[in-house]
DNA sequence: GCCCCGGGATAGAGCGCTCTCCCCGGCCGT
DNA sequence: ACGGCCGGGGAGAGCGCTCTATCCCGGGGC
């Protein structure tokens, strides 16, 4: 920047003190006699000085930096990086994350360093940047089951929050949402509305939520007096919403409701029905999951199980800051409730 | 992390030589013997060694991090901090800035650090952060004209590259799109379609982009024989191109080709011209602008002029990477060429 | 009047790294 | 044969901050 920074030493000189007064005035801490704090002030002030981060970091042994990593198990080889990086932030739901986060960390001037692990390279080079310092804990956000990273993580000794339960344990803190919950509101909603011949497109089996969501549905469809619920998997994408959708429609063309596991997949099942000549909510009601900015453009808009996204990010941010500060030891898991929200589809 | 972490003095011992040469092979710099250098490698190994970032940013005045701020004019106001973030995540766009600019900073192991400004006072906090030496420069994609930012940056003498022209000259570098060129493809291929009855649905006119896009389409019309064209302005949200449309086919129904400034707007248009029983693109053609991935989930896909947004990040951090080393010390704009992309919509 | 006490300030020792300067020894030129 | 040069290595001075140990001094207890 402009030629030579001001140190807490030219501060001090100015002031007339010593360097330890300034640091105490900066950092608030012990009794300093209000009227030298005062005079401490306007040296500060008239010196234009800013601490230096890389010091300070050097002997609090913090950085006040929290990596956000959005991390995948590689199963695209041939793919460039930065398409990873540019197929999730497709996804509407990290920028809910990322809202959330930095909801938190920012009033605590903290920011979020990005980083992304989608192959093994990638992964050790996160892992060993965060050996280095370069952040004092890590907010992972896997987008694919059997991500090897948290355990990395948990192994290295890394303060470390994810977001969802992983598939494998690991003693690590997370948020998740009751998912089953949320699948029992949509099933209660589709039976409530008169629906007799409901079907369910799920995520990827291997992921944990799915199953949770499937689990959750068919135990209230059986509770409801539907012991059979025809089943396809999807893989949380338009397109695998569509191609699920087809399937079904297939085998049941006389399906009058159906539970898409999250909301893109849902527009992919609205979209196939009318393709198909099918009307929603008219001909088939349908019940999407998330409430994603999709929920919203998507026609009709969407009746969906809303997640508090943005809650159970900043959550996540306040638990590893916890565990940063030492505050909190213990692995936690908080869990939060789904709400349904009422649009046209259902 | 764990107990200790090893410092090079460490390492230095159990390879028995000076700091200095461990650090020498870590950073490759002046000729070392292969022995030794073998003998410090394995040394590393051995002790699983991890250099400190604070204490080697506090010596070369370097953090490796770039700051990837997000900044608004603050039009909002009641708006919560976060829903800023959220917003701006939820156009594709950002997405594909993030993956460009992580796609260069990667392989050089720098990571971009995540900033909001989009109020008086978040700006302040960004630069104070920066002034810290948080990051070694800022990389700045304002969602508005008219931000003060930019030239906040260039007074406090921090290295910064913008994404767009900014609308008020600053002397500062920048990459950018030939919009005009852009609207002109746009313009051409509407014309040769044989579309005669031609509207447009701008981004805000305060914003430079959207006046030449404006600008290139009206003169290459004029060239083809159209000296005026009907104009509405759209906010560059699926909304407001809704009702920019909404508005021209009142008074214009008899048109057959749109152009839109963005894709998201497109999108607006295209169902907008659907409720009114207008089909796209054989009543109707409609051409966006952008190539974001609304534009393949559109039914129907959007033809549309593909702006290079990944490269054009990607360059945006090689050029900041060039000013903060010293290499280039004069503002630079770097203009990338759009393309024409043709899918179903017109 | 002396001693002890404690609030308020300072001195100075690092934190872990880089980098400049210096030293050593072998090889060349004259 | 000797001095200079150069490749390869070491010693040590910081970078700017925090924090512990220490000091100073005024006041209260006996």
């Amino acid at each position: 920047m402009s030629r030579q920074a001001p140190t807490l030493e030219d501060v001090a000189r100015v002031a007339g003190v010593s360097r330890a007064t300034v640091s105490r005035v900066i950092n608030g801490v012990r009794n300093v006699d209000p009227g030298i704090q005062e005079v401490v002030r306007q040296a500060i002030e008239r010196t234009g000085y800013a601490p230096n981060r890389a010091a300070r970091s050097l002997v609090t042994r913090r950085s006040q930096t929290v990596a956000l990593i959005v991390s995948g198990a590689g199963d695209t080889p041939g793919e460039e990086q930065n398409a990873f990086a540019a197929r999730v932030f497709a996804d509407p739901f990290f920028g809910r994350v990322v809202s959330g986060v930095v909801g938190y960390l920012r009033p605590r001037s903290m920011h979020p360093l990005l980083m992304f692990a989608e192959s093994a390279e990638t992964r050790s080079q996160v892992l060993a940047d965060l050996r280095q310092g370069s952040a004092d804990g890590a907010l992972v956000v896997s987008t694919h089951a059997d991500d090897p990273l948290p355990a990395l993580l948990a192994d290295a000794g890394v303060p470390t929050v994810l977001f969802a339960r992983p598939s494998r344990p690991v003693r690590l803190s997370y948020v998740d949402l009751a998912h089953r919950e949320g699948a029992r509101l949509a099933a209660e909603h589709l039976l409530n509305r008169g629906c007799r011949r409901i079907v369910t497109v799920t995520g990827p089996l291997g992921v944990a939520a799915s199953q949770d969501r499937l689990a959750g549905f068919r135990d209230t469809m059986a509770r409801g007096g539907h012991p059979y619920v025809p089943v396809a998997e999807g893989g949380f994408t338009l397109d695998s919403g569509m191609a699920a959708m087809s399937g079904l429609l297939a085998e049941h063309p006389d399906v009058d409701g159906v539970f898409a596991a999250n909301d893109l997949m849902a527009q992919g099942v609205c979209q196939l029905l009318r393709e198909r000549g099918r009307a929603v909510p008219d001909d088939v009601a349908v019940v999407g999951f998330d409430d994603s900015s999709v929920a919203v453009t998507c026609r009709p808009p969407l009746t969906t199980v809303r997640q508090p996204v943005e809650e159970m990010a900043a959550a996540m941010a306040a638990l590893l800051d916890e565990h940063v500060r030492g505050v909190r030891t213990e692995p936690t898991s908080l869990i939060f409730d789904p709400e349904l929200v009422l649009r046209a589809s259902a």
